[in-house]
DNA sequence: AATGAATGAGGGTTCATTCAT
DNA sequence: CATGAATGAACCCTCATTCAT
C-alpha cells in the first residue's frame, strides 16, 4: 500500500514515458473501452501487474496520455507564439503547430480527439481545463485577428473556434501521413482554407496578406 | 442464417426502429464499446435477450444504428437537391441538411461520427460504401463550384471535403441546440465560413453572392 | 395448455416421424446437449414453437428417437428369431440384426449409443427397460449357446454381453458404410470373431460349426 | 499469445494437474457440452476466472485431459511391452493395461471414449494422432500374432482392431470396480474372450497357449 | 395446427484490479 | 521493482420454453 512519492528517477521517467507512449498507441488502435490492459502490457513487454507501479488505474493512464499530449502541444505552441505580433500570423502558428503534432504524434492526438469524455470526475476536470486553456488561446487569436481585419461578428467566436478545430481534428479518421499531403502543405492548405474560404483566397483567386504569403511559399513548395 | 426472413410486419418495422433510436442514444452517451446490451435493453424497456429477436449481435446493432442514419441523410440530401442547379446553392444544401440532421439526431449522428471504426468486416464495408457515396457527393458539388467560380485548384478537393466534414461533425463534441446559437443559424455560419472564410465574407468584410445572401437572410433572421 | 391426447391422424404420424428422423440425424451429428432445439426447427423447415405441438420438451424428443430405435430393433429382431431354434443360428440373426440396423440408421443408433444417459427420470427408466429386454435376449442367447457347446463358465455371461455390445455398438465411432467393409460382411466378420475368436476360427484355422458356415457363404460373396 | 509461457513451477504444474483431474470428473459425470466451467470452478474450489490461468477454453481443457491420459496409457504400454516378444503376451499386456488404467482413471477414460469428437481443429488432430499411434500399435501386435498363428486373413484387422478397442471401450457405460468382477478378472476375461472367442477357449472348452494360461492363472486366482 | 415474439436462466469468456512474494 | 496467481463483476450471447394469436 506503500504511496510511492515522486521517484525522480531518471530510469522512472523513461519507462513511464515509453509507456505512455505504448499505451497511446494501443488507445489510438481499439479505442481507449475496447482496448484492454492486457493488451499494453503485452505491446510494452512488461508484465501486466507491472504496469500497476505506474499508474494506479487504467483511467489515470488515459489521463496520463491526455495530459502529457496536452501539455507538450501547448508549451511548444507558447514558445512559438513568443515575439511574434500579427494576428493572422500567430493563427499560422497555431495551426502548423496542431498539425504538425498530430502528424507526428498521430496516436496520442487520436487519443486527445477521440476520447473526449472516456474520463470522468477530477481527471475530466483536469482535461477540461487543459482544453480550454489551448482553445482560449485560439479564441483570442481569432478575436484579434477579427479586429484587425475591422470585419464584424456575424459568426460567434466560439462557433469559429470549434469550425477550426473540427477541421483540424477531424484529420484523425482520414489522414495518413504518406499517402496523403505532406504535413506541412496539409497545415498550410487547411490554415488558407479557413481564413480565405473555399471560395476566396484559398482557391487562388485572391491575394493574401504579405506575411501569410511568404511563409506559405516556403512550405508548400517542395 | 436468418433466423426470421422478411417480418414486413409493421409491428415489427416499429418496434425495430424504436430500439434502433434507443440504441442510438446509448451508443452516444456511453460510447459504443462502453455501452453494454444490457444497458440498451433496460433503457428500451425490453429484456435481453427479447433484444436477440432484433439483431443478431451488438455489432449488427451498431450496424443498423449507422446505415439507417446514413440511408436517411442520403435520400434527404437527394430529394433536396432535386432541380437545383446552382453549385452554390447545393452547397448550402448539403451543409444544412446535414447540420439539421445532425441536431435533430444528435444522438444516431454522434455514433455515426464517433463510432468511425468500432465496424469490422462486412459490416465495415458496407458503412464505409455509404460513406463514401456521401462524401463524393460533396466533392462533386465543390467540384463544380469551383469551376464555376474559375478558381485554381490550389487546395485538393479530398481535403476540402474532409475539411468541410471535419466542421460539421466535430459539432457533436460541442454543440448543444438549447444552449448554443439555433440550429439553422449554425448551419448558415458554418457554410459561409466555409466558403467565405473566416477574414472573408464570414466576417461580413465582402459581399456575397446573391442567391447565397437571399437564403441567409431568411435563414438567419429569428 | 389442451392436451392432445392421441391425435391418430395418419399426417401427424408422418410428420412426428419425420421430425423424430431430423432430430436423430441433427443429435448424432452435434450430440444432445450441443444440438439446439433451433437446430432441429431449421433441420426440419418448421417453426421453432412448431415443435413444440409434437415434443414436450427437448428430453422427451430424445426419448422418443432412442425409444422409437429400440422399439424398432426389437420388433425387427423378435420377428427374425422366430422359428429358429439353434442357438448359434440365433446369435447370429441377433448380431446380424443389430448392425444392419446400426448401418441403416446410423444417426439414430449413434444417438442411442452415445446419449446413453442424457435422459433423467422417468424416461431414462423406460429406456432402460428396454434395453434391458433386449441385452437380455441377448444372455439368453448366449446362455443357450453355452450350454449347447457344453461350456465351462469362465466368464460371466454378463460380461460376455457387454463385450458383444462392445463390439457392435463401437462402429458408430469408425464405421463408415460407404468406405469400409459392406454392412453384412462386417455383420458376419464381427459374429465370427465374436464366437470363434481372433486366434481361432475367425482366422480361417479351423472349421465352423456347420449352420453358421452354410450362411455365412451367402453373406460374404458379393 | 500464450499469457504465460512455460511455468515450469512445481507448485503450477501440480495444480494444473489437480485441475485437469477435477476437471475429467465433472465432464465424466455430465458429459462434456452438459458440464460448465462453472461446475468444474466449483468442484475444484476455484474461482471462476482462476480457471482460465491454466486454460484458454474450455476445449483446451478437455484436450488436455485427453492428451495427459492418452499420454500415461501409451507411456506406460510402451514400457510394459519393451522386453516382451511373444505376440500373444504381448496382447495381453495391451489389453490388461488398457483395461486397468480405464479402471483406475474411470472418468479420463470416459471422457476420452465418450467426447471422441467434442474437440475440433488443431485440438482434435493431435488427440488423432495420439489414437492412431496407439491403435496402430495394437493393430501391429494382431498381425504379429496372427502371422505366428498362420491364419489367413479373413477378417481385415482393422475391423479387428476396433472391435477390440470396442469390446474395452464400452465398459465404461456398464463397469463398475465395487460392483463387478475386479479388473484384472476383467482384462483377462475380455483377453480369453477376444483370443479364443465365446465358443472356444475362453469358454474353457479348448486349451491355451502356455504362455497365457501360466500368466491369467496367476491374475484371475485371487 | 402453427408461429412470431418474448423471456429468465445460464453459457463461456474477459476485465481491471489486488497481493503475497 | 516486478511478477505470478487469483478473483468478482461484468461482458455478449444462446438456450429451452411459453403464450397470445
Amino acid at each position: 500500500m506503500a504511496e510511492h512519492a515522486i521517484p525522480a528517477t531518471s530510469d522512472y521517467e523513461e519507462k513511464l514515458d515509453r509507456l505512455l507512449t505504448v499505451a497511446a498507441e494501443v488507445f489510438a488502435k481499439k479505442g481507449y473501452h475496447n482496448a484492454s490492459i492486457r493488451d499494453i502490457a503485452r505491446h510494452a513487454e512488461v508484465s501486466l501487474s507491472g504496469l500497476y507501479y505506474y499508474f494506479r488505474s487504467k483511467e489515470e493512464l488515459l489521463y496520463k496520455v491526455q495530459s502529457r499530449c496536452f501539455q507538450t502541444v501547448l508549451a511548444d505552441l507558447e514558445q512559438r507564439l513568443e515575439g511574434e505580433e500579427a494576428a493572422d500570423e500567430r493563427l499560422r502558428i497555431l495551426v502548423h503547430n496542431h498539425v504538425r503534432f498530430f502528424a507526428r504524434n498521430m496516436a496520442a492526438m487520436r487519443v486527445l480527439s477521440h476520447e473526449y469524455d472516456a474520463l470522468e470526475g477530477p481527471y475530466r476536470e483536469k482535461i477540461r481545463d487543459l482544453r480550454r486553456r489551448y482553445t482560449d488561446i485560439c479564441t483570442e487569436i481569432l478575436r484579434e485577428l477579427r479586429r484587425s481585419m475591422g470585419g464584424a461578428d456575424i459568426v460567434p467566436l466560439g462557433v469559429v473556434t470549434f469550425a477550426l478545430f473540427g477541421m483540424m481534428n477531424w484529420i484523425y479518421t482520414w489522414y495518413r501521413p504518406d499517402r496523403n499531403v505532406p504535413v506541412d502543405r496539409l497545415a498550410e492548405h487547411l490554415y488558407m482554407l479557413f481564413v480565405g474560404g473555399f471560395v476566396g483566397r484559398a482557391n487562388g483567386s485572391a491575394k493574401r496578406s504579405r506575411s501569410a504569403s511568404r511563409r506559405s511559399e516556403a512550405r508548400t513548395s517542395r
